[in-house]
DNA sequence: AGGTCTTTCCTTTTT
DNA sequence: GGAAAGACCT
């Protein structure tokens, strides 16, 4: 049969037992998503499997989008009916179909991570709790951690129990009352519904023949529980998954529900994926060596056909500059060679070390590509303007109203949102009704500018309907004194053309959506908005791939790059004291090794700047774990190591005091600016100015006309005396 | 109330 | 070193 071409037995296996649960575990790099798009394909052509009965559950965007993709492209089968989706938003279709049963409406709208750590800190302040005292981290992780299960709350200890519960309750019904979901909500709501409406139970069984759920290991409890829930009697289950390649047990991931599986589902076919068809030995050898130190795990060992390849460059730079200049250097080398920069990945553990690499890039005109990071839809202005847009389609979310209420600016403060909501509070009323009728708790003037508000709002609900998407943006920018506000701000330039993007993606969107009302596509939009982060915006069609280890899961490349390979770098100092979170640390090292395909360099520097102090980091421990053999050195690790023992730095105080010392009067000397009265100056965001006098630490200098004359720190670093 | 300067916290990782 | 929250001043 055609399309069992090019695989091997084990993966035919995978393919060909469609009935009943099968349960896959598949090594890195073993052909897993050509296993699971040609299972579809299989079930669709050769099973008559109509494409709407199917269900496949990944766990990132990005593994839905490229499986849609290969299903779409590879194997020509259209999308439209099938569900191939993340867990998230699986949840969120189902519950804007039925949601209304819960006592929701069904336009609710979600809310990320951002906001509702937000909303539990406001909701600590409202209640007198001294976030200073409790962190509103802490609270907030303990809050939803009570939304899976309430009991809970009695493992936590005084004084934090009583708080959380406190908060629990007023966060739930802050959430009921504004018709916001969050994103547990959205798979406990699908559970409740699917527990509780047996008629809608009903339906998605009968709907979803096959499930098919990739990256089985990285499942919480909640998400198994919603597996089993939607798989019907004939437990056409497929689940593929590698325990050691489980990096999200930090969000209640839980290996132990491939165990679970096994119990729940006795009669299951068992394949075991274990040929590697994307590495050279050597990088395969390095990954078993370095996973083989982790201790809960069944013993598995990938194979290739591949040769020895290459062997792995460790190269350990001076400094961080160093290491991104090397790794830059390389990469512009080996294209000369004839590599295609889109060969090359650079993996690092914490999003914020990119910010390096991409200013390197820039400099050297070498064309990259960034996955996640700040994403597009968490910038400023596209908060507020989506908020504008959630609370024009519901003047219930009272969270929505607040970020409106204050950009720009309309008089109307704290004081006044406050005997607002306490308004609608004391009365039992909707927000939207309190907006109404609280009049008479407010002064006039702040009640007259509410009315002027709610009456612009209502305004842009008739335009909604009344104007094309591209001119109601533009409508409600400008009536709203949004483009007003951004000409006083001096990233407004940056901000304006982010909006105006952010119109493209509504106006593509709306050709999408083509057949529903304005109001349903609007709320389809921002719930796509909410739950597919990131977009990368920059379209380079052929550039380097910067991203983090956990989004490269299921990646792969020619050429891999695993950068700041330090202890506190990667593994991550917290990790250092809990085995289970190491042992995690290091299953996240075995994916990014796993990763290459041809060659493998791991980069690391003496010394790099974290938060504004330079550090020297030992080499991680995940070097040591790669027999040496396999490694060729380069860079500081060959020429200086020998001389300086690294570690002397942390053992011998002094000499920690020392470098302290000099460190200091190096910053010292740096700051300092001998300036007198008169000095001509130049700052970093005022421009030039003169030095009208200099009294202790401070002094007051004269800008030009716009900037005034200021009182400022007279040795900040953005005061440089001008030649 | 709003703007500016100063201090604090920070880095996991994703939906 | 940089963003966000807070303190302080107008």
């Amino acid at each position: 049969m055609e399309l069992l071409q090019g695989l091997n037995e084990k993966q035919k296996e995978a393919v060909l037992q469609t009935e009943g649960p099968v349960m896959a575990i598949a090594g890195a790099g073993s052909g897993k998503t050509s296993v699971l798009t040609k299972r579809i394909a299989y079930l669709i052509f050769e099973k008559n499997v109509h494409p709407g009965n199917i269900l496949a559950i990944t766990f990132t965007n990005k593994a839905a989008n490229e499986m849609k993709e290969r299903v779409r492209h590879a194997l020509g089968i259209n999308t439209y009916d099938m569900w191939i989706s993340t867990f998230h938003s699986m949840g969120a279709r189902i519950l804007r179909d039925h949601i209304e049963r819960l006592g929701y409406k069904r336009n609710f709208q979600i809310i990320d991570d951002d906001d509702t750590q937000q909303l539990v800190k406001s909701l600590m302040k409202k209640r007198n709790i001294d976030t200073k005292l409790f962190s509103p981290k802490i609270v907030r992780n303990l809050v939803l951690k009570m939304k899976f299960d309430e009991d809970f709350i009695h493992s936590v200890e005084a004084p934090y129990n009583e708080i959380v519960a406190r908060i629990y309750k007023a966060y739930q019904a802050y959430l009921f009352d504004s018709n916001l979901l969050d994103f547990e909500d959205l798979l406990l709501l699908t559970i409740r519904l699917l527990q509780q409406e047996e008629d809608v139970r009903a339906y998605y069984n009968d709907k979803f023949r096959y499930v098919l759920v990739d990256e089985f290991q990285d499942t919480n409890n909640v998400q198994y529980e919603l597996i089993k829930l939607l798989v019907n009697d004939d437990h056409n289950i497929f689940i593929v998954g590698d325990e050691d390649q489980s990096i999200y047990a930090f969000r209640g991931a839980n290996i132990e529900n491939i165990r679970k599986f096994k119990k729940d589902y006795p009669e299951h076919y068992l394949v075991l994926l274990e040929q590697n068809y994307r590495s050279t030995n050597t990088i395969l050898d390095a990954a078993n060596h370095i996973i083989i130190n982790n201790t809960a795990r069944i013993p598995k060992k990938l194979f290739s056909t591949k040769g020895k390849g290459e062997p792995i460059t460790h190269y350990k730079g001076v400094t961080a500059r160093d290491e991104v200049e090397y790794v830059a250097q390389t990469v512009q080398n080996m294209v000369h060679r004839g590599y295609e920069y889109n060969d090359f990945a650079i993996l690092y553990r914490a999003n914020s070390t990119s910010r390096m690499f991409e200013d390197v890039f820039l400099q050297k005109q070498i064309p990259y590509r960034i996955f996640g990071n700040t994403s597009f839809f968490k910038r400023k202005e596209i908060k507020d303007f989506t908020a504008y847009l959630r609370f024009i389609l519901n003047n219930d979310d009272a969270f929505s109203f607040l970020r409106v209420i204050a950009v720009p600016r309309r008089g109307i403060g704290a004081v006044s949102i406050e005997k607002i909501t306490t308004y609608a509070a004391e009365k039992g009323l909707a927000f939207s009704d309190a907006l109404r009728l609280c009049h008479e708790y407010l002064g006039t003037s702040v009640a007259n500018k509410l009315d002027a508000f709610m009456a612009i709002i209502r305004d842009f609900r008739t335009q909604l309907d009344e104007l094309p998407f591209d001119d109601f943006v533009d409508y409600v920018l400008e009536k709203s004194g949004y483009i007003d506000m951004l000409k006083t701000d001096d990233k407004g330039d940056v901000r304006y053309e982010n909006l105006m993007e952010f119109k493209t993606i509504l106006a593509e969107n709306n050709e999408i959506y083509g057949d529903l009302t304005k109001e349903e596509m609007l709320t389809f939009i921002l719930e796509d908005i909410a739950l597919k982060s990131e977009e990368s915006k920059e379209d380079v069609e052929n550039g380097v791939t910067l991203l983090t280890l956990h989004s490269a899961k299921g990646l792969e490349f020619r050429v891999v790059f695993i950068v700041a390979l330090e202890m506190g770098m990667f593994p991550l100092a917290r990790t250092f004291g809990d085995r289970f979170e190491f042992e995690e640390e290091r299953r996240l090292m075995y994916v990014g090794v796993t990763r290459a395909k041809e060659k493998l360099f791991l980069t690391n520097a003496d010394m790099r700047q974290t938060y504004g102090e330079t550090v020297r980091n030992p080499d991680s421990k995940f070097l040591e774990e790669i027999p040496q053999e396999l490694m060729t050195k380069e860079g500081y690790s060959v020429a200086i190591r020998r001389s300086t023992n690294v570690n002397d730095v942390y053992r011998k105080p002094e000499l920690k005091r020392q470098i302290l010392k000099k460190r200091q009067s190096l910053l010292d000397s740096d700051n300092v600016n001998d300036i007198k009265k008169g000095d001509k100056i130049t700052h970093d965001k005022f421009g030039d100015g003169i030095v009208v006098s200099v009294a202790g630490e401070h002094c007051i200098i004269a800008f030009s006309v716009e900037h005034g004359v200021k009182k400022l720190l007279k040795d900040h670093p953005a005061i440089k005396k001008r030649k």
